[in-house]
DNA sequence: CGTCCACGGAGAAACGTATCTCCGACCTTC
DNA sequence: GAAGGTCGGAGATACGTTTCTCCGTGGACG
């Protein structure tokens, strides 16, 4: 309103058209200098509250919107995180298809707003140039095959990365995972304690972690026990695999008298496969599968799962990269600010920290030879870090 | 490798430790300038092979990444599209919560890639700070509400929009919708001509351009062949709310004997309730239902659904929206480059640019009396723009 | 022998913000 | 009455690109 010489230097020669308000608009119309107005708006330096509130009524005003571009430039902060998700062909795959993926994304797109940030979804597949043309903050990575090119790139540019999976070579600043072994142990005991003779295996083919630990754990308890392992394995990605795969395993010679699933859909094939071969469920055959959907509940009979908790493993997932974000002076190595284990500061040397997270067992009709229960607690995993 | 004098100005004085190498480093180190080092990264300029090779050599040894904030300061595009979804209490909700968002998500991701464009999620709930520190070249709205504040503000930061679902009253660049007109009165037809005599609805309460379209086209079907309706309207966020609407819609004195459920989930409930009340279908009731879910191939009896396709919705508005991104300079208003259809040129006058989409029925057991025949084409709706 | 053009490339000005440094004026205090 | 402190704010610089402008040098050509 006041006088305020131009202030705008050469620009107020130039085109003059129709561009958003800068901050030096603002400045030049507030009568006073960018300093001010930056200030005024961030809410730092020391201003009278009349000056403060003038320059942002004039913001208001002019429509002023500060450049993101310029803001991250400056700051080195871009308030965008990385959600790298596995593609299977032209698709993004991991991230709607399975039910686990989709409520982790969700928590963590959650997670992320609560904090401040946004999240971009990357898939594996993506061309170099689109991701690394991204201002990252950070980046979180699910389930990480081994020598990731891209969660290895982002590494080294000083990108934090956290993945949902333990990861097996890609560097990584911190990673969570469930206690996959704990989790199939406790299936394997609880189908045990309900009779079961001998337990099959229904997994995939695929390398990642959690199809890895899972068979590794089941085949150790086979080993311990004595039980001959009976499994079968296909291309977790291919629908119409598993149930194959489910036929298959029932139409053993040795067939099992309880299985328990790796995967999602297998609760729903295994009952088919069952139906055909006259098992009836669960006074033939007991049956457990890895779910995170509620279609297990009104299945006939109810089909026991085990959830992996996916949301509290999304939402500590983001926690972590973004106390990473945060915590962490890039430049100089040094805690600033916020609070924060010392854990994740081990800078190159050992591994990267890890958390697991307990899963749950939800027992129904499909694994109780007599009348269901309740949802049980699960077994506690050995209190790791 | 030359001499290459220092180039670096006031840089080599002050803190000189582990950051990233600049341009300015790849200059100096290549014995160039910095135009000549950007020229021959990006491919422009005149630049004799071998500088250009030598340069993204030593570019390479350096591992030189250019800075995504100041590009995207410099040129004004930071490859980014919004991807708005609507919130249901703390979570984001559309996002992988039905099937029609989810795969309409993947196909837009995948287009986006396809074209150098990366996804922000960004939920509607966001607080204003969060997606207004975002650079965005673009973004996509998915069934705004009307007057939507965030697709409000976004457009008129001269930001494109383009809405998967007919826009109420927020202005958009363009957007893109099935023809639900079309589609509900194919589906009265297909039920009419199954036998149906009095034909319900279970619809939603919410104020979406989707329910609403085809509630109005129901009602004005009936008003046209002289049916009374007979619809119930439940809250379509609440998994609950729907099994007791479609119990309600069954027990109703005018009970119809045939019904059309709007939601994915309606086949199931409905299937339940009718099983509940001792209805056979489709020989006491006819259903069909909108999914793109496959469940209801193999549901007893499978049920007719309608399928929006949702990736190519996905898909077109995507390319829709890098279409107008790309297509117009945002400071002349004249189109750079690719060809581009005329009609999203309408700058300010006149309703933004539509697109309606087929459907497609696929036609089962449950809305035939005699034996099922396999998928049939769609109604093609009106030839619209 | 003078001109012109293509070639190869350098310089410097933006892009729009955050922030560090510094400065004047006023007020207090001895 | 001078010294020091606080308040309020201005100036300038840097963030790391892209790109516009311009310049010297040869060779071709008239």
């Amino acid at each position: 309103m006041t006088a305020a010489a131009n202030q705008n230097g050469r620009r107020a020669t130039a085109s003059r058209r129709l561009e958003r308000a800068g901050i030096r608009d603002v400045a030049a119309a507030a009568g006073v200098s960018i300093t001010t107005v930056s200030d005024a708006l961030n809410g730092k330096g020391r201003l009278p509250d009349e000056t403060r509130s003038r320059v942002r009524e004039v913001a208001e005003r002019l429509g002023y919107r500060p450049s993101a571009a310029a803001r991250t430039l400056r700051t080195g902060r871009s308030g965008l995180i990385g959600l790298t998700v596995t593609t299977y062909g032209e698709e993004p795959f991991t991230f709607t298809e399975f039910a686990y993926f989709a409520e982790m994304a969700r928590a963590a797109t959650s997670a992320a707003l609560g904090r401040g940030y946004a999240l971009v979804v990357l898939p594996a597949s993506s061309r170099h140039d689109v991701w690394s043309n991204i201002a990252l903050d950070g980046t979180v990575v699910i389930d990480p095959p081994d020598q990731d090119p891209l969660v290895t790139e982002l590494y080294r540019s000083g990108v934090p990365v956290v993945s949902d999976g333990k990861p097996g070579n890609c560097p990584v600043t911190a990673w969570v995972d469930n206690d996959h072994e704990a989790a199939v142990l406790g299936i394997l005991e609880h189908l045990s304690e309900a009779g079961a003779r001998r337990i099959g295996l229904l997994t995939g083919t695929s390398t990642d972690t959690y199809t890895r630990l899972s068979t590794e754990a089941y085949l150790a308890w086979c080993d311990r026990v004595g039980q001959e392992p009976v499994y079968e394995a296909y291309p977790a990605h291919d629908p119409a695999a598993g149930a194959v795969a489910a036929d298959r395993l029932l139409a053993r010679p040795d067939r099992p008298d309880a299985v328990y699933g790796l995967f999602d859909p297998n609760g729903t094939d295994l009952l088919a496969a069952a139906r055909r071969y006259g098992l009836r469920v669960p006074d033939d055959l007991l049956l457990v599968c890895c779910s995170e959907s509620d279609v297990y509940a009104n299945t006939e009979p109810p089909i026991t799962t085990l959830s992996l908790k996916p949301r509290r493993i999304g939402t500590t997932v983001v926690n972590l990269l973004i106390d990473a974000i945060e915590g962490v002076d890039a430049d100089t190595g040094t805690a600033t600010g916020r609070l924060f284990p010392p854990r994740y500061r081990t800078a190159g040397t050992g591994p990267p920290p890890g958390t697991l997270m307990p899963t749950e067992l939800i027992v129904r009709a499909s694994s109780q030879p007599r009348a269901p229960r309740t949802t049980v607690s699960p077994p506690r995993p050995p209190g790791e870090v």
